[in-house]
RNA sequence: GGGCCGUUAACUCAGACGGUAGAGUAUCUGCCUUUUAAGCAGAGAGUCGUUGGUUCGAGUCCAACACGGCCCA
């Protein structure tokens, strides 16, 4: 299926012929005095000692271009720090390096030593007193022009994409600089980075579809985590009163531009703060966030402005079900006309037979994605969610029916989900308890009884708030990425039968 | 799970009506010591995603399947 035809046989020729005369494919002894990017900032810096004659440079990288000429060669060379020229003549390098040179191909590394020199139109370039391979590559690399752009290929092969595209490597340094800050954002703050299971007993924290494995030693089955959360809340009991993880969730469900089975999420939880306090520290981070990796505060996310300046829009769930999705707030309790008004607006909710078991607020949250999350552009948090779809948070003091809680949107989409949280063990019990009997009903997303959270909690927890943001979805407005494939490396694809 | 689109050389892509596959880049050979997607001359390279069907004949039409993309659920 895959063969590269004549092009590898051509290239393990040139290599049994490099090997009969002696050379080393892959050595690895060749030192480095200078990267690329060191050259061109000493230039930049119009640093004397870079284009003196006498420079001792030694640099290395992979072989991007060639253009030959009998006896000379210019070729283009990259490393991490950028792209530069190099100019081998016979007659510096010597014929015998030059016959080797003869047989390198685009792809392969190298090492070069020598000084720099601007050619007749001034780019600067090393001219080579010697160069040495460092690594050969048997395979072809695509076309330098029009890059790789077959999508599969891209993310099947991303070491390919990030060879090629340099949009995609700039990308996925972003992405990095953004865990970073946020790392350093939390730690200023006093927030211990912690690492808590990622196979438990109960799959708890979040409504979604564990991913089931077991354990051969202990004979016993586990999930893969879809969330942290009920274990960086017995941290909290136990003194940590500030918390934070970024790592890996699992949940098994769809793939979709928005969803990759596997993504990471930050979760943090403060003791003696509330969900208020939670939306002004997340204005903060976003804002520092959105600087110190795009260098602005307003970024352009698939050709909309969106601009991360606080105070950010508040709105309750109801106001924006009643003034956005244009629901009458009389039937905010009345499952049966909300079901309706679902079904007759088209969106279809659960399969059949769990349609029964969803109570009121289970369909106005579902009537709130399909109607009023797409319409939510600039940063909103949305506030005031019942205690039914909410079986973690804190009850409201002055509505006992809703909860401390919010969830943020962008662009459309769920970023984050915080909420002061619930401590009182004997209220933590009975929402398990309701949690249950949806599962048994037949919804597979409601939460397991965990009883030994509830332990903790009967210890003690002191009041709280916590929060998760999808560092994927965080991702992807900084670097106006349209899929979450675009700043996940290595995406989950369907195997492929071949090899 | 459903709909639409895609899969042709290493890469990026063309292939009206069904008549036995083409370009650019890359590769190879020759010339070439300041090129910038170098140039000139020549050459090689394909199980047209897979399997089946229709047909004298299928890259092209039909069906199923696989993988991928977008949208919907």
């Amino acid at each position: 299926m895959e063969q590269t035809g004549d092009i590898i046989d051509i290239r393990k020729e040139k290599i049994r012929e490099m090997r009969h005369s002696g050379t080393d494919l892959y050595p690895n002894d060749f030192s480095v005095t200078h990267s690329v990017g060191d050259i061109q900032q000493a230039l930049i810096n119009n640093d004397t000692g870079i284009s003196a004659e006498n420079a001792a440079i030694r640099t290395a990288g992979r072989i991007m271009a060639i253009n030959r000429f009998g006896k000379s060669a210019f070729i283009r060379f990259k490393d991490r720090t950028g792209q530069m020229q190099a100019y081998v003549r016979q007659d510096k390098v010597g014929s015998d390096a030059y016959a080797l040179f003869k047989l390198m191909d685009i792809g392969d590394f190298i090492g070069l030593t020598g000084t720099m020199f601007q050619t007749k139109t001034g780019e600067w370039t090393l001219l080579a007193d010697s160069l040495r391979l460092l690594s050969k590559a048997i395979r072809p690399l695509p076309e330098k022009f029009h890059g790789l752009k077959d999508p599969e290929k891209r993310y099947r092969q991303r070491y390919l994409d990030l060879i090629m595209n340099p949009e995609v490597r700039e990308i996925f340094i972003r992405r990095s600089r953004l865990v970073q800050f946020i790392r350093k954002f939390l730690i200023e703050r006093d927030f211990l980075e912690v690492e808590t299971p990622m196979m438990q007993p109960i799959a708890g924290g979040a409504e979604a579809k564990p991913f089931k494995t077991h354990h051969n030693a202990l004979d016993m089955d586990l999930y893969l985590r879809i969330a942290p959360e009920l274990y960086l809340k017995r941290l909290v009991t136990g003194g940590f009163e500030r918390v934070f993880e970024i790592n890996r969730n699992f949940r098994n469900e769809g793939i979709s531009t928005q969803h990759n089975p596997e993504f990471t999420m930050l979760e943090f939880y403060q003791a003696y703060a509330t969900f208020k306090d939670l939306m002004t520290l997340t204005e903060e981070m976003f804002q520092q966030a959105a600087v110190f990796v795009t260098g602005s505060v307003e970024v352009q996310y698939q050709g909309e402005p969106i601009d991360f300046t606080s105070p950010w829009k508040q709105i309750t769930l109801y106001d924006a079900l009643e003034s956005i999705a244009g629901i009458d707030p009389a039937i905010f309790q009345d499952r049966d006309k909300l079901m309706e008004t679902a079904l007759s607006a088209g969106i279809t909710i659960g399969k059949q037979e769990e349609r029964q078991v969803l109570d009121a607020g289970k369909i106005l949250t579902k009537l709130f994605d399909a109607l009023v999350e797409p319409k939510l552009i600039q940063p909103t948090f949305i506030t005031g969610y019942p205690v039914s779809v909410s079986p973690l948070s804190r009850r409201n003091m002055e509505k006992p029916d809703l909860t401390d809680r919010f969830e943020l949107f962008i662009a459309g989409r769920e970023i984050a989900n915080g909420f002061s949280e619930l401590n009182d063990p004997e209220d933590q019990r009975e929402r398990f308890l309701r949690q249950v009997q949806h599962r048994e009903a037949g919804d597979e997303e409601s939460h397991m009884m965990d009883e030994d959270y509830i332990k903790a909690l009967e210890y003690g927890m002191p009041p709280t708030a916590g929060e998760g943001i999808g560092i994927d979805r965080l991702a992807m407005l900084l670097t106006d990425s349209p899929s979450i494939r675009d700043v996940i490396l290595f995406p989950h694809m369907k195997a492929t039968d071949r090899k």
